[in-house]
Formats: C-alpha cells, sequence, structure tokens
DNA sequence: CCATGCAATTTTGTATACCAGAATGTGATT
DNA sequence: AATCACATTCTGGTATACAAAATTGCATGG
C-alpha cells in the first residue's frame, strides 16, 4: 500500500497515529515548515506524506491555503456513520458464512476481554479493545478490499468515536450487543449478524446530538474532507 | 477535494480520464520524467499527481520501483465488485427512501436514454448513458459521503468493467434490470430496489469467467493497489 | 552457450532554491 | 474612528540539483 519513500512512509504513519489518537485535533493547523524541522527532514517528504494522508480523508488542504487535520461538519458526520454502519454490517454478514471455526474461536477471546474490561475505569483500555474485536471481524469476511476500506472510514471517524464511549452507559450496552453479534456470527445466521452490526454501530450516528454536547471546543470547526 | 496545487490537480485529472477511458492499461508504467516532459512540467507536480491517485487506488507504486496503472488481480476484482454491489444498493435503497420527485423525473429519462441505445451498435454510447443512470442514483441518496466513496470504487473497476458490456445480450438484460430498479425507487420500495441493484452489479463480478476469456493480455499482471 | 558479477545508466527519493499568491499590518484619507 | 490602498511578510507551489538504489548491459569465466 505504501507508495512513497521511507522517510514520508514514517511521516504518513506518525501523523496518522497522531490523528486517530487525538494528540493532533481536527481542524489543527499542519505547517510545512514546522513538520519539517520538527522531523528534521526537508520539506519535500512532509507534502508527500500530507498529500497522501489528504488522499486518505485524514488531512484537508486548500489551495494555497494549507493543511489542517480534517476537521468533520456534523452533516458529514452523520453520512460517514451511515456508511460506516453498512459496511462494518456487510463484514458481520460475510464473516457469520466465511469465518473459520479457529478464528471464531479467537472473537470469543476477544469478546471476553471486552467483557472483562467493561466495568473498569479506563475507558481507553475498553477502547482498545472494542477496536480489536471490531477488526477481527472486518478480517473474518475474508475480503481485504472491504478491510481495507472499512478500517480507512473507521480511522477518520477515531478521532469522534473515541468520544462517545465517554458517554455514560454506553460500554455496558456496547458490550451486550458485542455479545449478540458474536452469537450471530457463530452460528452462521448472517443476516442477522449484519442486521445486528448494522444497529450497534448507527446508534452512535443517531446519538449525534448528545456527542455534540462534550465534543470540545475547536472540534467542529469548518471544513471536511 | 482537491488537494494539490494547479499543475498537479490538472495532472491528476487527465492521467484519472486516460486510465478510466482506457488509454492508459492497467499494467502501463508512468515514468515520472516521461510524464514530465510530455506535460511541459517538473517532475515535482507529477509525483504529487501520481501520489494522489495512488491514493485513491487507480495507479499503485513500489518504493524505488516506479509507478504503474493499477492492475488488478482477479481475486480482488472479484472481492471489488462484491463490495460495489454493497455501496450500489445502499444508494440504490437510500435514494427509494430520498430521491425528490423532479430528480425521479430525470432518472426516467435517463434510463429511457439507456433503452434507447440498447439496440444501437455502439456499445461505448450505451456505457456512457448507462454511467448517467448510475451516477443519478448515487447522487439520489442524499449523502455525499457515500456518493464519493462509491465514484471511487466504481473508477477503479472502470477499465475491467468497460469490457463487460461486449458481453453478447449484457446490454439487454441490464436495460431490463434498470427498468426494475428505476420502478422500485419511483415507488420508494427501498428493499427491492436495493436487493435489484445488488444483482445487477454483482452478476458482472460473478461472469468474471467469462471476462477472462476476452481480457487483451497484460491486463492481468501482477499487481493489486 | 550459459551464468555470474561488475560497471554504467536510468530512475526514484530527498534537499534546496525560487516564485507566486494570500494574509496581515500600516498609514493615509474621508 | 472607520475604511481602503498599498506594501510587507509568510506560506504554499514549482523547478532544479543532488544522492541513492535498482535495472540493464557487457564482459569474463565456467
Amino acid at each position: 500500500m505504501s507508495q512513497n519513500g521511507k522517510l514520508a512512509t514514517d511521516l504518513v504513519q506518525k501523523l496518522e497515529r497522531d490523528i486517530v489518537t487525538g494528540v493532533l485535533k481536527p481542524g489543527d493547523k499542519l505547517d510545512e515548515r514546522s513538520l519539517s524541522e520538527r522531523f528534521g527532514v526537508s520539506r519535500t517528504p512532509v507534502r508527500e506524506a500530507l498529500q497522501t494522508l489528504a488522499g486518505s480523508g485524514l488531512v484537508a488542504t486548500m489551495p494555497r491555503r494549507g493543511t489542517i487535520v480534517a476537521a468533520i461538519t456534523v452533516a458529514e458526520l452523520i453520512e460517514m456513520f451511515e456508511v460506516m454502519a453498512e459496511l462494518e454490517a456487510m463484514c458481520a454478514r460475510l464473516a457469520a458464512r466465511r469465518m473459520p471455526r479457529v478464528d471464531i474461536d479467537n472473537l470469543i477471546a476477544l469478546s471476553d476481554e471486552c467483557g472483562a474490561l467493561k466495568d473498569h475505569a479506563d475507558a481507553d483500555a475498553y477502547y482498545e479493545a472494542n477496536v480489536r474485536f471490531h477488526e477481527a471481524i472486518y478480517a473474518g469476511c475474508r475480503n481485504s478490499f472491504l478491510e481495507r476500506q472499512t478500517k480507512n472510514v473507521r480511522n477518520r471517524l477515531a478521532p469522534y468515536r473515541r468520544l462517545q464511549l465517554h458517554r455514560p452507559g454506553r460500554v455496558k450496552t456496547s458490550n451486550n450487543e458485542h455479545a449478540d453479534i458474536l452469537n450471530a456470527i457463530a452460528n452462521g445466521e448472517a443476516e442477522t449478524a449484519g442486521k445486528l452490526m448494522q444497529q450497534h454501530v448507527a446508534v452512535q450516528g443517531e446519538s449525534l446530538n448528545d456527542l455534540l454536547a462534550i465534543v470540545p471546543r475547536g472540534y467542529l470547526e469548518p471544513l471536511a474532507s
């Protein structure tokens, strides 16, 4: 997948991580010169990295006006959740039909892991386990293109989705839904698995009003990808 | 959407057109120097353009080994059609629920246009009308993110899909399916519209064996995106 | 005649220099 | 005091120069 040279590739990964984990917030300006001296390289690989990130939608650059971490509008967020729900539903449907036994066992283990962390104080720990559970299902669809596509959209939503889990009660509900989804997949009930997953994801998009209440200032400024 | 400078943006559009329309074939080498002198610019905007195209998946570049027009393997093609069918189905479902009357009228006109060309000798003319019909449905879903995502995948499949229509009888069948889809959308039958569209697209992926028989040499070499 | 290794050339990756357009600040004028 | 014009400055876009890696071709040896 990685197209650029070594330096540029490194930059892509570092910046991607910073954006997805929230170190860099939506709307933050990404000045080429600052980045180049911060990483000790010239502007060229920095530009290539930004170019790549722009392609995947994580940053947005306006001609002659620079690059910022993609700040998604509420309308765009709703749209993306709508698509995300359907992509994950597709993964779940296919996983129910194609996931081999050994991978299902692994999925059960990941679900247990989520269960063990659901009452834990550390929301981030649950978040990580949650990601692993979902990614196991992506992998289970046995369609590497769909897997990449889904992960891409998830990454772009990551800065906003992380906030979701801090909503009271959401973790527990989420965990229950996991159990149902797992069940459907293990039993090969494709349509059920898809339906459940669709709702599981879509509910996050539908509660965007709640999300807006806790979103930090600066998250909802101008621009979509 | 466009991130690069003016020159680079132009290049992206020109190269994209050449790839989608088949002037440049999968596997063709894209030499930076040749391109730069062909377009009368330096290597920098050329590199940026290739970078952008790599991001959208239309070209593939291996580090230190250059860039080629993305040559998709058969396995990857099957995967992509599987996803494409689902994306278009989603568009159709949403369009059935959201498309305003005036746009439906326009869709009817586009369908008629396809019908008028279905017996015509010029397969390319039907192909273009077909694209317009499908794009009208993308637009009808009222989800610009989904629309972009769908168009992106379609572009990547375009070099291969174009071959499909040269299969005898396909045009007529395709046209009948259009009529059914249009009907479902006009009547607001979301699930039906989605189902029909899913099949309409998936059948192209499932007939890949036939496609392989007529694919020109050089189309199926090494690399996926 | 074929294989292997080295050299020359080609081509990509990175750095730097230069140019152009946009933002900003200052001063004059109303 | 507010606004508009102009100049300065800052930042992004493009070109060019340089470095490193890979491919190619040739020569040499088996």
